[in-house]
DNA sequence: TTGTATGCGTTATCAG
DNA sequence: CTGATAACGCATACAA
């Protein structure tokens, strides 16, 4: 690979005055002209490390997710890149997938890379998370989740869960199922939930609530065993993808959906709107938090003050997935 | 951010022992004892860069994808990063977002990044692909294409297309549909292809072939224009996504799956059977593409010499969105 | 405008 | 077993 000293020789001039020039200093024409040719010549690429090395920046910034296959993490990492690519950083992506010893493993990964700064889409924050972050001793944007001591950009959970809950109370629901997760996701376990349950109140819903988990064949299945003895007419899954097992184990039971139940989801997925009937749900701006992480990284990068925490807005999506009761 | 230098002095040692206690040379017990206690206490991270300076190698693998939302890349991803964390290298993601030329960009940054090696997802290698990886002057394992001058991972699609089209043929149906990509992908666009059309030789198929792209949404857009005018019994999707748009614009249409219409696809993605019914598709081992691309591209870096061309099998499985022709 | 010298954090060589 | 020193590729302060 050809250096700095390699095309100063060629050159005839001082590595230095390569240097300057590659930088946009003072050169003179002819040996700017002389550059111009032996640089593209030799396709000479400066060597990261030795620059970073002097620079204390990397240009790179790291990020940590629970696992590839989310359509919430890949369209807030489609924000994140295209912002970063903007200001000239690098993404490096680093997939935990699902384990939490992997994601403290990981923040020391890209604390040794010496990574610029770090996002965290989080699951949950233990106090292991916060000791590698403060040892990493980088500037952490987290999302998804909050946490006091970090910056954190999370969305309006307990908004959406209010939209769900009021929407299906407003269109005559009474008898309602919800498939949740458990609490140690308290954006989805806690904050989500207490939105839907806060729409109830007061209006005599008959409301069960059950636990499963973020994988689409648990919901099929927990689904499968629920509904045939279940009365409710109208079921909230926590996520887009709890929705779709549950879609699947009603089509099997000849449950007709919006028919027989309504049935609404949380996130606006793709695949909500490839499937039939087309499944209500809340659209998150999952991209715009990409794209807010990378600003708020960048001025953390350099040490401007930042408000800890940013909530994003959502809208709820009504699709053919839900109706009126029939029964009302 | 502490440096070998800090420790040395808190150490009173010189920087050269401390290396050599790092790197596991000789030291004394004492010393050594010593070391411990302060490399723990200052929490001391030796500098990748630094280090890569002198070590010609980064330990960093660069990869670029087309798209982040795509079942196959995911798991090729996962497979890839799993065996590159066992032997000690990271991972670096780069997403192209289906364009051409932030795919040669991406070599040309990952270049400067002085990856050691590069794992290419490819769609389809052009001109200037070749001529960035010249440039680029590292090991490239592509994946998904073939092309003669690189080390490439593919898949047996010409068998998978057989697989599918004798599957159709072998249950009877005459009329069948075909929707497919074209041919700048020469993978799926053309040796997929050809396998499903050499099954069908010598069986006086009626078979129309409908060009639509890899986007489920075109999928079934076009379904819904050309299924009604159709009597096929049988449709094939090129790919599971397409698969899946067909399939809702059946359901939209009350086209019964399988009952008047059977659908396979292509990949075994996971959303295949998560949808009533189940939809028969051929698996492809795409976890298994990442790990041999990592297998393959540490040998490069090792100058070891390895085969151009390696071809994975894959297997057809039979689910509920295919049945008999109910006509013969 | 150009060149010289120095340092960034690490490893390796070699003499002690 | 230990320490001084050079080298990796680059940027920069300073001198010319």
């Amino acid at each position: 690979m050809v250096t700095i000293n390699d095309i100063a020789k060629m050159a005839g001039v001082a590595k230095s005055t390569v240097s300057r020039y590659l930088n946009g200093g003072a050169v003179s024409g002819k040996t700017k002209a002389k550059l111009d040719e032996i640089v593209a010549e030799n396709d000479y690429k400066p060597n990261k490390f030795a620059q970073s090395l002097k620079a204390k920046r990397t240009h790179m910034v790291g990020t940590i997710i629970p696992r590839l296959n989310s359509f919430a993490t890949n369209e807030a990492l489609r924000g994140l890149e295209n912002s970063l690519r903007l200001s000239k950083n690098q993404l490096l992506i680093t997939n935990a997938d699902q384990s939490r010893e992997r994601e403290i493993e990981a923040i020391s990964t890209l604390a040794k890379q010496r990574v610029d700064g770090i996002v965290f889409f989080a699951a949950a924050i233990t106090p292991a998370h916060v000791k590698a972050f403060e040892e990493a001793d980088v500037p952490v944007v987290i999302v998804g989740q909050s946490h006091p001591d970090f910056h954190c950009i999370i969305h309006d959970d307990e908004k959406a869960g209010r939209s769900v809950g009021a929407y299906a109370v407003a269109n005559g629901h009474r008898n309602i199922l919800v498939f949740g997760v458990d609490e140690s996701d308290t954006a989805v376990g806690v904050t989500r939930r207490n939105g839907i349950e806060q729409a109830f109140e007061g209006h005599d819903i008959d409301y069960t609530f059950v636990k499963t988990s973020f994988a689409m064949k648990d919901a099929y299945e927990k689904a499968l065993e629920i509904l045939p003895q279940s009365k409710a007419t109208f079921v909230i899954g926590a996520t887009d993808n709890i929705a779709i097992g549950i879609m699947r184990a009603a089509h099997e039971l000849q449950i007709e959906i919006p028919n027989q139940l309504s049935l609404a989801g949380f996130g606006g997925y793709e695949i909500t709107e490839a499937v039939y009937p087309r499944i209500t749900t809340v659209h998150y701006p999952f991209q715009e938090s990409g794209e807010l992480a990378a600003k708020i990284l960048m001025e953390l990068i350099l040490e401007k003050e930042v408000d800890l925490i940013q909530t994003l807005d959502n809208e709820l999506l009504v699709r053919e997935s839900t109706q009126k009761n029939a029964w009302t």
